[in-house]
Parts: structure tokens; sequence; C-alpha cells
DNA sequence: GTTAGCACTCCGCGTAGTGGAGTGCTAACC
DNA sequence: GGTTAGCACTCCACTACGCGGAGTGCTAAC
């Protein structure tokens, strides 16, 4: 892979990229190439071809990168993109006026991203590791019932009515609750369910545990859901105007667990993460590609935010503007979080 | 409109809502009307698009409804249609097993209608009127940093980090939101943004009152927001083929404003509400019929659910889904809040 | 190694033709 | 008057055909 040959991948990429027209030697000799002559760049062509990182849709037909000559192409040839400044500023402003709750925050995140990156953006919170009891309440709605209010880490909260002894009032109910608090302060829900049985307590508050690890399970599944936005941005792309493969994309996202075990898996790697077509394990994925990193609160990992969109999306802009939302979400969740 | 003209009219609703082909005097002759001839009927035909009830995409093609045609037939020939047994358990049953939380019910219910409609559907929970504090929680995360759980009506619960006095201790914080219970439980935020100042009153706790109110006008936006879900059946819709159409339909939908004003707007109205093509009021949707029902939790309104779909959606069989799962929805939150 | 020239391929597009489904109209029938 | 058979007419969807253009591979010359 001499020099030449990069140019020419790095050109037929950019190219394919914004026309989505098979290109061909003559387009690449005018555009790019100016000293070179179409000849010599079509024995390039045809090279690259053999190497396995262009295509040919026919015979007669330009040329078009395959999944290794995107990998190459993003490996190698990635040009540093810069954001412009105004759009930076734009980001943080957009968080700052919305950035009240968690879930707030990543909603503008996949909002945001989607419009940026022009493609679908996919935001996940915290994964099935990391829910352990931070506070728990007890409060009495009326006789017979209480609502169990559990934050965990994250502060993420998680409310449950449950039933009770109808005798039970408000000031035995926070006795309760600060017992169970002592327990299960910083346990995780399985941690909570394997924790040995204190001798001698009331048997209401002996059956709370499964309850409260309940909720610890709830809060973990909930937050591994996988929020998406800019569908409409898919329909746009040449590549899916066949309805056949748009929803089979659609199918994924809202499935929301497909994508969400794939990105779980991901998540421990820090930094940006490209997978190109049938680098995914996703069969209904195979046409396209996700631009992935993950985002962190304070300086603990959180979760994972990336970008899904055909294998000709332009892997330099997307990722230079994930890499700021990414940053902005993290930021907004530090602020809000502590 | 005679009884046979009615006749005529719902056999073409309904032969065109399976088959999506104009139907022409033929094929109704041959497949509803053995006892009369095409000609016969042709003369019908051409009355009801006389009358505005049936159009025709060109000079010699079959007979459309239009959105008067769709209108007659829902105010007056729509058959009343069962819900096998089956899928009303299956529902019930779907419920049941994530009925947890709010969120996870109404995530459940979208998930639900849009499988058993076969088109997408939509929840928004209650509006911007209802909420009120119910319980109020102050936890220390370190020195000089409080979380703040509040719980409003309908168990929603918001969170937020506040800054407070590093020398505060926790016991002192629960004090403090004793205090705050007392003060403004079952407020909404304007009810405590207007209370009056308790005199003597620590200077700390005092500023408490605005980001209690503002937690309760986050908790009210938020859960005005429109879930949406099965976009994946809408692209397989011959009328959304063409991406333009189905790309004006997914700029509404994931902008969640629009429909959930409209929404809003239709709440109060109990019942089901059918909206048909031009009838409701977003541009975008003109080519949309909107399905539409309200459902409750305990004795209380609390908010909307429906079916957005192409004109031609099966008024009746939507209708009985949705009002099953309407329902359903209903019953699992009442379980949930007492 | 590069380039001009050339024959060849294949797609996209516009045109024309055709079959069929459907209509409206008229006149006859009950 | 309502119903029906018959018929001429319309318009679309589909196919076939032709053709220009973009692009290729190959060869021979530089």
């Amino acid at each position: 892979m001499d020099q030449r040959k990069e140019r020419i991948l790095r050109a037929v990429v950019s190219d394919y990229t914004e026309t989505v027209v098979p290109v061909g030697s003559h387009a690449l000799a005018a555009r790019y190439f100016l000293e070179l002559s179409s000849a010599t760049i079509r024995n390039e062509l045809s090279e690259l071809v053999d190497d396995g990182f262009l295509a040919q849709p026919h015979a007669s037909a330009g040329r078009v990168p395959t999944d290794r000559g995107y990998r190459y192409f993003v490996d190698f040839l990635l040009p540093q993109e810069v954001v412009d400044p105004q759009l930076r500023r734009h980001v943080r402003q957009g968080f700052e006026a919305a950035a009240q709750d968690v879930e707030a925050v990543l909603e503008v995140a996949a909002a945001m991203l989607s419009r940026l990156s022009e493609n679908v953006a996919v935001v996940t919170g915290p994964g099935n590791t990391t829910s352990r009891l931070r506070h728990l309440d007890l409060v009495l709605i009326r006789p017979g019932q209480a609502l169990m209010v559990e934050i965990a880490t994250g502060n993420t909260a998680f409310q449950r009515i449950l039933e009770v002894d109808p005798l039970l009032d408000q000031e035995e109910l926070t006795g309760w609750a600060r017992r169970l608090n002592e327990m299960y302060r910083g346990l995780s829900a399985e941690e909570v369910d394997s924790a040995p049985l204190v001798p001698g307590l009331a048997p209401g508050l002996q059956a709370l545990g499964q309850d409260v690890a309940r909720g610890l399970r709830q809060l973990a599944t909930r937050s591994a859901l996988v929020i998406h936005n800019g569908v409409r941005n898919l329909v746009r792309q040449p590549e899916f105007e066949d309805p056949v493969r748009l929803r089979a994309v659609l199918e994924v996202l809202e499935a929301q667990r497909i994508l969400g075990d794939v990105l779980a898996q991901l998540a421990p790697q820090a930094g940006m993460q490209v997978l190109i077509g049938h680098e995914n394990s996703i069969e209904e994925l195979r046409e396209c590609s996700l631009v992935l990193t993950s985002y962190q609160a304070g300086d603990q990992l959180w979760g994972t935010i990336g970008v899904v969109g055909p294998t000709r999306i332009r892997y330099g802009q997307v990722a230079a503007r994930l890499q700021l939302v990414s940053q902005a979400t993290g930021d907004a969740l530090t602020r809000l979080l502590a």
C-alpha cells in the first residue's frame, strides 16, 4: 500500500461519501489528481479492487469502498476534523438548558448527536453491573400501603407500592427504613439477596430485602435500555430507500435489547470505537457502521453513546462531533451528580 | 344515504383497507354483491363520489375512500369488533411481567399497542396540570452536597444534587426534609412558589422551596412527553414507501412536542376519539389517522394513548385493541399506584 | 511507469406499444 | 324508475427497444 494508493483510496472514500455514486477514474483524475491520467488511476483502482479495498457494483461501473476499504481509511487515513467553535458553544448551551435530571440529559444528548451527525444517535445508561443502594425511604401512603423509594448509585430513583401491616404508622416505617439503610447501603441486588438474615428482625422487615433487591434490578435493566433518536435522518439516506432494509434496522433499534447487549459488551473499552459493516455482530446492521464511545460522570465510566449510519458515514466528522457530545454529556452529568 | 349505499361504502372501505388497491365495480359485485350487476354498482359508486365519500385516483381507476368516507364509516358503519380472549389474556400477562414502575408500564403499553395495532403507538403521561408533591427526601452524599428526591402524585420521582452548607449532617437534613414535607405536601409547583415564607426558618431551608417547585415542573414536563413505538410498522405501509412522506411523519413523532400539544388538547374528553386525515391539526399528519383514548389510574384521568396510522387503518380492530390496552394500562397503573 | 486510443460493457432513461382493469353512457328490459 | 348488457373510451402498469454516456480493460507507444 504505497502512498499514492492511499491517496486514491482516500479520494474514493470521500467522493463516494458525498455523492453516493460509484466513482470512476475520470472523475478522480479531474477532481483530485490533476497530475495523473485516468489510465494510471485505472491501473491503481484495479489493484485496490484486487486487494479488497474497493469493489465494483458491476463490470463497467465506478468503484465503491468495501468494508475493508473503510477500515483502512479509518485506521490510517482519517483526517483530523476540527469542530467549529460556534457549534461547540451551541452544544454546551443545549445541555445547560435541560440539565436537570439524568434521563433528560441523555435525551438531550441523543437529540443533539442525531442532529449533528445527521444519522441515528444511540445512548445507553450505566449497564447491569453498577446499581448499588445509596439510600432507601419508606413513606406511608395510607394504612396498609407504603411507598418504597430507592436511590441507587448514579442517583436514579426507583419507587414502588408495598402492602404492609395496616397497623404500621409512619414512625415505625421510618425506623424500618433506617434499619434497611444500615443493612443494605452500598450493596448490589445480588449482595442484598445473599446478605445474612438478621436474627430478631420483624418478619415484615425481613421480607423487604427481596423488594429492595428487585428494585435495584429494575434500575439496572432500565438504565441498560438504549435511547435512540434520529430515525428521520435514516430514511433520507439513499441506502435505506428500500423499505426492507430500513425495516431491519428499525427492528433492531426498537428492540433495544439487541443493541443494548452489543453496547454493553463494548462498554469496558475506553476511547472511540468504529465498527464497520459486518464488524458488528448484528446481522441486520451489516450494512451499517457504528461509531461509539463511552462517556463519564465524574471520573467514572457511565455509559455508551454513539452513532448508527450507513457504512459511508462521514467517519471524521461524526467522530469529532461524537467526541464533543460525549464530553458535554459527561460534563452535564458530572455537574448534575457531583 | 340509503342502506345500499351504506353497504357499498362499507364494502369499499374494508376492501381497500385490506388490498390498498382502488376497488372497482366488478370486484365489488363479485366479492360482496352477488345479487347486483357491476353497472348498478357503478351508478351508486359515482353518486358516492359526487357526495364526497369516495374519490378516484384517475379517470378510469377504481374508487378510494375519502376522509369523509372514512368518517361516515367510523361514525355509522363500524362493526363491533371482539377481541380474542387469548389476546386479552396475553395483554394482561404482558403488563403483569413489567408492572414495576410507571415509565416501564407506559413503555410496555406502547410496545404492546404498536404490535397489536400493527402501526405506531403513542402514549403520554399526565400533562402539566397534575404534579403535586407527595413526598420529599434529602440525602447527604458528601459534605456540602445533598441529593433531593421528590415523589409526585403519580409516584414519579425527581432527583437532583443540591449544594448545601458543608457543616450540615444527615440528621439535620432529615429534619429539613420533615419540615419541607409538612410545608409543601400536596402542593403543585405554583402553590409551592406562592406559599408564604415561614418566619424563623433556616435560610438554607428557605431557599429550597424554589428547588422543590422546579422539580415538580420538571416532572410535569417530562410526563407530558410522548412515547412512541412501532415505527418499524410504518415503513411497510405502502403509503409510506415514499421517503418524503415517511420523513414528515417521523419528524412529528420525534419532535414529541408537536404531538404532545395535540394530545394535551384532546385529553380532557373521555372516550375514544378518531381523527381522520385532515381532521388533526398537524400538517405532516394529514394523510394519517389517529385513534386515541384516555386511560385512568384509579378513578383519575391520567394520560392519552393511541395509534397513528394511514387513513385506511383498520378502525374497528384498532379501536377494540386500543380499548383493551388502554384498560390494561390503567389497571396496571392502578395496581402500581394504589 | 505512464499515457493515449479504442473496443467493449452495462446502466439509466426516454419512447413506444400493449393488455387490462375500469369507467361512463346508452338503450333495452322488468 | 330501477336494473342491466353492451360498448367505446381512458388511463395505468408493464415490457421491449434503442441509445447515449460513463466507465472499464487492454494494447501499444512514449
